[in-house]
RNA sequence: GUGGGUUUAGCUCAGUUGGUUAGAGCGUCGGAUUGUGGUCCCGAAGGUCGUGGGUUCGAUCCCCAUACCCCACCCCA
């Protein structure tokens, strides 16, 4: 035997079984999408590496896959990097396409070169895989689906709530309990900006991002490490350990952002949403949470994070408002809010809760199983009348024993099975048994259609 | 990029303080039952014990290297 065949570190196959549940995923999420008026589109799995680097941070660029140039790619390589080992240098004269890493990115490169043609605001979205070339691990794969649903060209609030909808109706439909996590761009600047230490924003909220993880303590001694100085510290702590309703956190947190005009807004903007939100009778639990800091690097209003309650796998969805989204690509002006929902991680909630629906993998709902040429021969224009009622239907397709047809059947989960012998033929019926309860009955055609379909 | 763990039948895993023919459950195939699946009963097939070296009279077991998968950190869906 050859070497055993293998699929690259952090992919998988996707069997019968699984694609019958992840597409019970994707249908349910797309057809929410289209119920509030978004609308589908795809972009290449590759795109140019001037696309692609740049946007995600010295890690993302790392973690990028990059194609190698089609042909002779060392002919045109700068010779000293070749000679040095440049690594990087080398990548510029030998790669100049790459996977894409998320969805947002060619979004954005798509509304720009697709700018004349489309209605402001322009509600897309987009359910492709993504390729990241970080080391797999629980939940982490390096192909990956992201359902990204945005709107770009409103900067309007409500926009957000309408995402909050569309999270609260998603995993109301696939009976996931979820919190919803809302922070804002502008709150953390403000807060930066009031302790005075407005250049260390990324870092202070990086350090608080892991206060569920290590513990307030290890946050201050992180925070000092990375230069925050002690009297900003201290500043902080009411904030960090805030407690309470949203409306008392908001209400505390606009007295301490009083002087920072930045973060006052972003106080107000989270007050409308969640007013909104709770005016259109948003069921799923939001909770105003300062330590989510996702995405910094764009996001600049709105931070959403959604997490499953019953399961411990972080984040399931996520996104934010990002102004100025076609910015790197020439066009300013243009403002974006939108969420991805990670479809792998929602499917391995759904796998430890046992959430599926009973009845996803029957694909066929009835076998015809045959005694010979005779009967086959009948039991083919029963098939087809089957078929044409509309009922996914299906024959063995040799003359073997009844038993391993019947095994075939089975082994399927198929509900119903024909069986034909030649005293059907004769009676121009067929021996219809129930696969669940073992229950035959001789029926007819028109019979067994009716049956079957109630 | 850093650290840890695993690797024995198709799958999930036992096991030998290094000693003749390496086991179980599930699955697969066959029979019981020549017009009947699943359940029950009987039987069978299937492993160079991840790969390459070393120690030893002898290695699946001990040592070294390597690969793969998994887990944690960083970061992220």
């Amino acid at each position: 035997m050859a070497t055993k065949p293998s699929i690259p570190k952090g992919t998988r196959d996707f069997a019968p079984v699984e694609m019958a549940r992840r597409n019970y995923i994707f249908d349910t999420i797309k057809s929410v999408f289209r119920l509030y008026g978004f609308q589908q589109i795809e972009t290449p799995a590759m795109e140019n590496l001037s696309t692609l680097m740049g946007k995600y941070g010295d890690e993302g660029d790392k973690l990028l896959f990059k194609i190698l140039n089609s042909g002779d790619y060392l002919l045109h390589a700068n010779p000293s990097a070749l000679e040095n080992r440049d690594s990087v240098k080398l990548m510029h004269d030998i790669s100049e396409k790459g996977l894409r890493y998320d969805l947002t990115v060619p979004f954005a490169r798509f509304v720009v070169m697709n700018k004349e043609n489309l209605v402001l605001p322009f509600k897309r979205f987009q359910i492709q895989p993504v390729w990241r070339a970080d080391r797999p691990q629980k939940g982490r794969y390096r192909e990956f689906y992201q359902c990204d649903v945005d709107v770009v060209g409103s900067e309007s609030l409500l926009n957000e709530v309408e995402l909050i909808q569309i999270v609260d109706e998603v995993y109301r439909r696939l009976k996931i309990n979820v919190v919803i996590k809302l922070n804002n761009r502008k709150i953390l600047s403000g807060i930066a900006e009031v302790i005075g230490a407005a250049d260390k924003i990324v870092d202070i909220t990086v350090a608080i991002d892991k206060l569920d993880k290590i513990g307030l303590d290890n946050v201050n001694a992180e925070l000092a490490e990375k230069g925050v100085s002690a009297a900003a510290i201290e500043k902080l702590q009411p904030i960090i350990s805030l407690k309470g309703t949203n409306k008392e956190k908001l209400a505390t947190i606009k007295e301490v952002l009083a002087t920072s005009e930045t973060g006052v807004k972003g106080v107000e903007e989270c007050s409308t949403i969640l007013n909104l939100a709770e005016q259109l009778g948003v069921a799923t639990e939001i909770e105003l949470d300062l330590t989510l800091a996702r995405g910094l690097n764009y996001y600049t209003g709105a931070i959403f994070e959604v997490k499953a309650k019953d399961v411990e796998i972080g984040s399931i969805t996520g996104g934010g408002r990002y102004d100025n989204l076609t910015g790197v690509f020439g066009v300013s002006g243009l403002s974006g809010v939108g969420i991805s929902f990670g479809a792998d991680r929602i499917y391995d909630v759904l796998n430890q809760l046992n959430l599926y629906p009973e009845e996803l993998l029957q694909s066929t709902q009835l076998v015809f199983t045959t005694f010979g040429e005779n009967e086959f021969a009948y039991a083919l224009q029963c098939l087809k009348q089957v078929r044409a009622a509309g009922i996914p239907a299906e024959i063995y397709p040799e003359c073997v024993k009844i038993k391993k047809q019947m095994a075939y059947a089975n082994g399927k989960g198929t509900p119903y099975v024909a069986i034909v012998g030649e005293t059907e033929v004769a009676e121009k019926k067929v021996m219809l048994k129930d696969m669940v309860s073992g229950e035959q009955t001789l029926v007819s055609i028109d019979e067994l259609i009716a049956k079957i379909k109630k």
